[in-house]
RNA sequence: CCUGGCGGGACUUU
């Protein structure tokens, strides 16, 4: 069982369906049996190449062959519908846990919370954040990075912010997943200045900005018209050794394509050629 | 009593 265990794990890795349905098969004919984990790592490989019907099938395969399904299988297909912006067939996924016994834990609660603000239902995402509290179940800090990012991308920073407090509030460490998501926020709606200021707080808290942190403050600097600004973001990520990524490159492309001023394209020409990257 | 190294979150193009 452990070799097939391991065997199936790497085809998993591989998002080898076939092969995983070809080992899980011969474990059957030879009466082995290890639980819900080829089937869970089945659900993922569907997960990550969008194949949401299947997902489905495999999930009512594994019931229809007695294999109860655990908390990881729930949260896997309910991660496959998020993906798949089937909201509605999460929530019912979601009850369905529930009548078999098996309780959402925070990240169950987490998948279907940022399920709901991807489609923008963010007071019902926010009922959700209060039912967990209530049943015992606390949210950390990914949880409230789905809600956060969900405001920010509606455009209600202000709500972000608040959310903010509530999470210092809860005891609960900001990262750096969390920092950007917000500096997102005041980048897309052009309070630049407030997202640089987060820059400058996150790195006094020594919460270290990454490339993605960079990058969305290069974005942001290059499409309110700040060039100068953009460049000294992405001269700071040189210096302290971030390395600019393929989408660093692709924002610097995108601006480059836009401007008209001869003088920023020759600033920019010098800084898309200092990029050491194969662009996508 | 314990037990899952990728079960969940942030950047560019619309």
């Amino acid at each position: 069982v452990a070799s097939y265990a391991a065997l199936i794990d790497v085809l998993g890795q591989a998002k080898d369906d076939k092969g995983v349905w070809y080992f899980l098969d011969q474990m059957k004919n030879r009466g082995l049996w290890y639980g819900d984990k080829p089937f869970n790592i089945l659900i993922r490989i569907y997960d990550r190449v969008g194949k949401l019907q299947e997902a489905e099938r495999t999930f009512e395969h594994m019931k229809a062959v007695g294999c109860r399904p655990t908390i990881y299988t729930y949260t896997s297909l309910l991660q496959c519908l998020v993906k798949a912006q089937c909201i509605e067939r999460a929530e019912q996924v979601f009850h369905e846990m529930q009548r078999a016994g098996c309780s959402p834990d925070t990240v169950a609660y987490s998948v279907l919370i940022c399920g709901l603000c991807k489609v923008g239902k963010l007071e019902y995402a926010r009922t959700f954040l209060e039912d967990m509290v209530a049943k015992g179940c606390t949210p950390d800090v990914v949880t409230y990075t789905t809600v956060i990012d969900g405001f920010c991308k509606a455009g209600k920073v202000d709500e972000a912010q608040r959310l903010m407090a509530d999470i210092v509030n809860n005891g609960i460490t900001p990262d750096v997943h969390l920092y950007s998501a917000l500096i997102n926020g005041f980048c897309k709606t052009g309070c630049m200045d407030e997202a640089n200021k987060l820059l400058d707080e996150m790195t006094s808290k020594s919460c270290e900005p990454n490339a993605i942190t960079y990058n969305t403050l290069i974005d942001g600097f290059c499409k309110a018209g700040r060039l100068n600004d953009a460049i000294m973001v992405l001269d700071l990520m040189v210096q302290k050794g971030r390395r600019p990524t393929v989408v660093t490159l692709n924002i610097l492309v995108d601006t480059f394509c836009k401007i008209k001023n001869v003088d920023e394209c020759v600033t920019i020409k010098k800084k898309m050629r200092e990029i050491d990257c194969v662009p996508d």
